[in-house]
DNA sequence: GTTTCGGGTGCACATGTGTGCACCGTCGCG
DNA sequence: CGCGACGGTGCACACATGTGCACCCGAAAC
C-alpha cells in the first residue's frame, strides 16, 4: 500500500507485478494443498488472469515450482547467514539460532510450507531443487561447526563425523519446522516446539563435546564413574 | 500365486481380493505422485475395474487413504515391537535397531513411500492420522528409554526431557526413512546412511548419558578438562 | 427352486483441464 | 510519428474427472 503514484507503470515493471501475483497466487493455494495437485487454470483464476496467458511467464507448474525455491531459499540463506555471524558462544547461539529461526518461520509462514511439502511430495524436478539447497546449506554448516567445536577443545574428529552432526543439525531444523508449522497459529504449541528443540541441541552438543572419533569402546563417561 | 485351487470365490473373498486389488493399485500409483494428485479413475484402470465400482469398497480417496495408514502401521508397530524386546544392550541395540529398521523399509518400501509423503502433503484427514500414529509410537519409545538410560546410572531426568530425547530419536528415525528411499535402489547411498545414522544415535546417546536436567550451568564435560 | 442381495457394468452428464490459434491494444524503440 | 514486440484476451478442441442411474447376473438365503 504504498503511496499509489499514479504514473502509469512502465511495461517490466508490468510484467514483474503480474509474475509477482503468480507466484503469490500459487504460494497461497499450496497452503492446503500441493502443488502436484494444483491445476494451471486454479492459479490463473486466483491471479486474475486468462489462463493461457500464465504462459507468458512460466512455462509450466513446474518451472514456477522452481522459482518458487529458489525465492525460498534465498530468505533462509539470508536467515542462515545471519546466524553464522552472530555471537560464537555456543549456548547462546542455540537460544539465539532456534528463535531467529522460528521467527523467520513465522515471518515466510507460506514459503516454508511450500518448501516443506514439495520436498518430498512436489515434482520430481522440485524435489531435486530442494535438496540440492538443503545439502549445501549442510556443508555450510559442516564447516561452521568444525570451527565451533574445535574451539571448544574436544578430540580431533574423523570427516565423516563432521558430516554426521551437521546432517543431524540440519534434520532437527526441518523437523522443527514442521512442528511448527503442524502446529498453526498455537503459540502455545509453538512455544512447547522450540523449548523442546533447545533441550535437544544442547543434548546434541554435549554428545559431541564428549564425542571421540570411532572409540573402540565407546566413549561412556556416565558409566565409567 | 499359489496353488490355482478351482474352487469357485466365495463372495466375501472375492470382495476381499478386489479390495486388495484397490489399495496394491492406490500403493503402486503413489510411488510417483501423491494421493491428493490421484484420480478416482486412475486407480478404477489400474485395478482393472468400472470407476463407480469403487464406492463398492471406498467411500472416497481419503477414505483409501486412511486404510492405507492403518495397513502400513500395523507392519511398523510389529518392527518396533520387535526392536524393543532385543538386548537391552544399549550399543548393540543401535546397531541392530538401525540394521531392522532399514531391513524393513526395504521390504515395505511402498508403504513407507507412502507414509513419508501423505505425512506432510497429504489430505488432512490422513495427515492427521499419520500424526496421530507417531505420536504414539514416540510416547511408547519414551517410557522404553527412561527404563534403559536409567538402568545405566544417568541422572535423574525431568518429564519434559523424556519427551524431547525421545522425539529426538524418532525424528532421527523417520529422517533415515526419508534419506534411505531417496537413495532409491542405489545400496552404496543406502549403507551410508546407515553408517551416518548409527555415529547419529551413538552420538545422541553420549549427550543423554551425560545429560543432566535444566543444568543452570550446562554439562559440558569437555571443558572442564 | 425361487427370491434377494450386492459386486460389477454401461451410459450419461456437467464440469475441469491443458493448450493451440488468431486477435487486440498499448508501451517503447526506431 | 509509426510500427513492431509483447502481455493479455477469447474461443475452440479433445480429453479427463466425479458421480448419478438403471441394469445384470451369480452367489447366498429361504
Amino acid at each position: 500500500m504504498a503511496a499509489p503514484s499514479n504514473r502509469p507503470e512502465t511495461r517490466v515493471e508490468r510484467k514483474e507485478r503480474t509474475r509477482r501475483a503468480i507466484l503469490d497466487a500459487a504460494l497461497t493455494l499450496c497452503e492446503d494443498s500441493s502443488l502436484v495437485a494444483l491445476s494451471l487454470r486454479q492459479v490463473a483464476k486466483e491471479v486474475g488472469i486468462v489462463p493461457t496467458a500464465f504462459y507468458r511467464h512460466f512455462e509450466s507448474l513446474q518451472d514456477l515450482g522452481l522459482a518458487l525455491v529458489e525465492e525460498s531459499f534465498v530468505s533462509l540463506h539470508a536467515v542462515l547467514r545471519e546466524v553464522r555471524r552472530s555471537d560464537p558462544t555456543f549456548e547462546q547461539n542455540i537460544d539465539t539460532s532456534v528463535e531467529t529461526l522460528l521467527d523467520h518461520v513465522e515471518r515466510h509462514h507460506a514459503h516454508f510450507l511450500f518448501i516443506t511439502r514439495e520436498r518430498l511430495a512436489g515434482p520430481p524436478a522440485v524435489r531435486a531443487a530442494i535438496k540440492r539447497e538443503i545439502d549445501l546449506a549442510e556443508r555450510e554448516l559442516a564447516t561452521d561447526l568444525e570451527w565451533l567445536v574445535t574451539s571448544m577443545g574436544a578430540s580431533p574428529w574423523s570427516p565423516d563425523d563432521w558430516k554426521a552432526l551437521s546432517n543431524l543439525f540440519v534434520r532437527a531444523m526441518v523437523s522443527t519446522v514442521e512442528a511448527v508449522l503442524v502446529a498453526g497459529g498455537d503459540t502455545r504449541a509453538q512455544q512447547e516446539v522450540a523449548e523442546r528443540t533447545r533441550t535437544q541441541l544442547r543434548l546434541v552438543l554435549v554428545g559431541a563435546l564428549n564425542w571421540e572419533s570411532r572409540p573402540a569402546e565407546p566413549a561412556l563417561r556416565a558409566s565409567e564413574a
